[in-house]
RNA sequence: CGGGGCGUAGCGCAGCCUGGUUAGCGUGCCUGCCUUGGGAGCAGGAGGUCGUAGGUUCGAAUCCUACCGCCCCGACCA
């Protein structure tokens, strides 16, 4: 591709309304251009991006011996009743309506479609296992959009299916599928972890995110030092030491007494009132569960972990209540709740259970109770693993030391079951000829989001600096001897022996000034960049530098093509080992 | 859906409080000269329903009302 000729138009401003560095940055280059909010157009050089990582996908997944095919975007609503989602899925669902009055959605995800295709057109355990998958553009009516590409209203996903006769058949479905993201993943040159992972309302068994490791991102991970446990912390299980179960003769216990605690409707102010620490207090924190109030006991340094508090209560939504939504709900005196006695269902993190003659609210303002003793003064509904995990606590696994790191959710797969199946039919006839519920994986990639992960991940003050795999182009020729025929001749065969090579070259051919073309090719983060000027002009010499490191070497002009072809080739092998 | 902020040239902004020439600056764009290894310089030029609708007024980008759009916060807390 000739510059001059290409839809670049790349800004030294950064957009007011661009927040992260990969939106900011996207937009400078003029990869992406919003036509409103969490929607974007993808200019020539961010769809370049967006079909190598799609081509790497489609190459990886018809490796594993997945199938592609393609689904419609907009879903008729009968199908999502039959699996119970049109009323169980929120508002992220778009609904409307065709000329007919009938309803319909724009696919967030393709459960239901696939699940009919297969009920249509797999009838034989011979015909399985089958994974199908797309990639498609999916349509989630986000609450807040923000980030560009990282969280859009509308966006480009790979979402894959697998069909089994069994558990065993489908795990191994399942792992396939791991093996499968790993290598992608690993190729597109990321630094990514894959861990386990809370499944969320699509509902199943078993799941891992694949996640790209960057300091913006919006989820929490925590990794072990020691050994290959790697979790959500929405899922990182907290183990309680062995010391935590030890018994106490009750004579140590003390009674339940109330003191007068005025003022004091913190934690910290409560322990620092009563000279105890927070360790030594009982934090209770009402709960809109569904919309109803719960009570939910941590202890008072700790923090409750929302999506383990809805597994628990098995509650769609839950969510933390205002304060004067928890008045009204339970007349309970917020900064002064407790769980002794307390009239509405209450459910406790498992280390609060081992807590003794602890401080908790007396359910009364201005008043507090020590020597609160589980079991004896209360007992919760149900008691489980509720807190948020720490750096402080100790692997699940191995009890090594754990490390907490940001990152970007980029894949997620799941062994779904037979939710789907079973709600629409999708079953297969065995050798006996019996009828058997097809069991069910799914396994997506936001490919779009990768896109921008991977800006976020690689980046300078100058830039994009995309890792090889992904690039829009792998290299990128500058002419500075525009007005120099033999310099432009010069240029244009080297742009062709590389294309001839089979690399992605981008030739700057513009009438532009030295600065200028520097800057651009460092802003849209080509990772091998030549220029031929003054140096080949004078000593039959080009510049060949690298975007990541800015190391620079000088190459003879005729070799240049070769050396650096093979480079390319060398750095893309390396990573599809 | 609540709370806050912002809508003025492609982009970034000033002007608004205190209404009054032809609405301005930087950048980008066009033309010419000059320059050419890290976003040069000079000269000339094009480009605006001041988010939309209504109101107040002799007069509205400016004051009032409604609506629309965008951005941020509302996700570590008892």
């Amino acid at each position: 591709m000739r510059y001059s000729q290409m839809l670049i138009r790349t800004a030294k401003e950064v957009p007011a309304e661009a927040e992260v560095i990969s939106h900011q940055l996207l937009l400078r280059a003029g990869c992406i251009r919003k036509l409103t909010s969490g929607l974007y157009t993808y200019l020539p050089l961010g769809l370049a991006a967006l079909k190598k990582m799609e081509a790497i996908v489609r190459e990886e997944m018809n490796r594993a011996g997945a199938q592609e095919l393609l689904m419609p975007m907009v879903q008729p609503a009968d199908l999502w009743e039959e699996s119970g989602r049109w009323t169980q899925y929120g508002p992220e669902l778009l609904r409307f309506q065709d000329r007919h009055n009938r309803d319909y959605c724009l696919g967030p995800t393709h459960e239901e479609v696939i699940t009919d295709i297969a009920r249509r057109e797999l009838h034989s355990y011979r015909q399985l296992p089958v994974n199908l998958y797309q990639i498609q553009t999916k349509f989630r009516d986000e609450i807040r959009p923000r980030f560009g590409l990282m969280r859009g209203r509308e966006f480009l996903m790979k979402d894959a299916y697998s069909f089994d006769v069994s558990d065993e058949a489908a795990s191994q479905s399942y792992q396939t599928m791991h093996n499968a993201y790993t290598r992608i993943f690993q190729r597109c040159g990321l630094e990514f972890r894959a861990v386990e992972a809370d499944s969320g309302s699509i509902g199943g068994s078993f799941s891992h995110e694949f996640m790209v490791l960057a300091e913006t991102g919006e989820d929490t991970l925590v990794t072990c030092r020691e050994c290959e446990y790697a979790a959500n912390v929405e899922k990182a299980k907290v183990v309680l030491p062995d010391t935590a179960s030890k018994t106490v003769p009750a004579t140590e216990l003390n009674d339940c007494t109330k003191v007068e605690t005025p003022g004091t409707k913190t934690v910290d102010r409560v322990a620092e009132f009563l000279q105890v620490t927070a360790k030594d207090v009982i934090k209770t924190m009402i709960y809109l569960a569904d919309d109803e109030p719960v009570a939910v006991l941590v202890r008072g340094d700790r923090e409750v972990q929302s999506v383990k508090l809805k597994k628990l209560l098995d509650a769609n939504e839950v969510e933390l209540a205002e304060n004067d939504t928890a008045w009204k709900l339970t007349k309970l005196p917020v900064g002064y709740i407790g769980p002794v006695n307390i009239p509405i269902k209450m459910v406790a993190d498992q280390e609060v259970m081992t807590m003794i003659n602890a401080v908790a609210g007396a359910n009364e303002k201005g008043h507090h109770l020590t020597g609160v003793n589980p079991g004896r003064d209360f007992s919760p509904a149900a008691v489980g693993d509720l807190r948020q995990i720490t750096e402080m606590d100790c692997c699940p696994v191995c009890k090594g030391s754990l490390e907490l790191t940001e990152g970007i959710e980029v894949g997620h797969i799941f062994k779904l079951g037979t939710k789907y199946s079973e709600a629409m039919h999708a079953v297969y006839q065995d050798q006996e000829g019996k009828e058997q519920t097809m069991v069910m994986g799914c396994y997506g990639i936001g490919i779009s989001r990768v896109v921008a992960a991977a800006i976020e991940q690689n980046h300078d003050e100058n830039g994009i600096i995309f890792p090889l795999p992904l690039a829009p182009f792998q290299v990128i020729i500058l002419n500075l001897g525009i007005k120099n025929d033999e310099t432009c001749a010069a240029t244009e065969k080297l742009y062709q022996d590389l294309r001839g090579a089979g690399l992605d070259v981008l030739l700057d051919d513009r009438d532009e000034r030295p600065g200028s073309k520097f800057k651009d090719a460092d802003l849209i983060g080509i990772p091998y960049r030549i220029t031929v000027g003054k140096t080949w002009e004078k000593e039959g010499k080009v510049e060949v530098r690298t975007r990541r490191d800015g190391s620079t070497s000088l190459l003879a002009y005729e070799q240049a093509a070769s050396t650096i072809a093979t480079m390319v080739q060398d750095e893309l092998a390396a990573l599809n080992q």
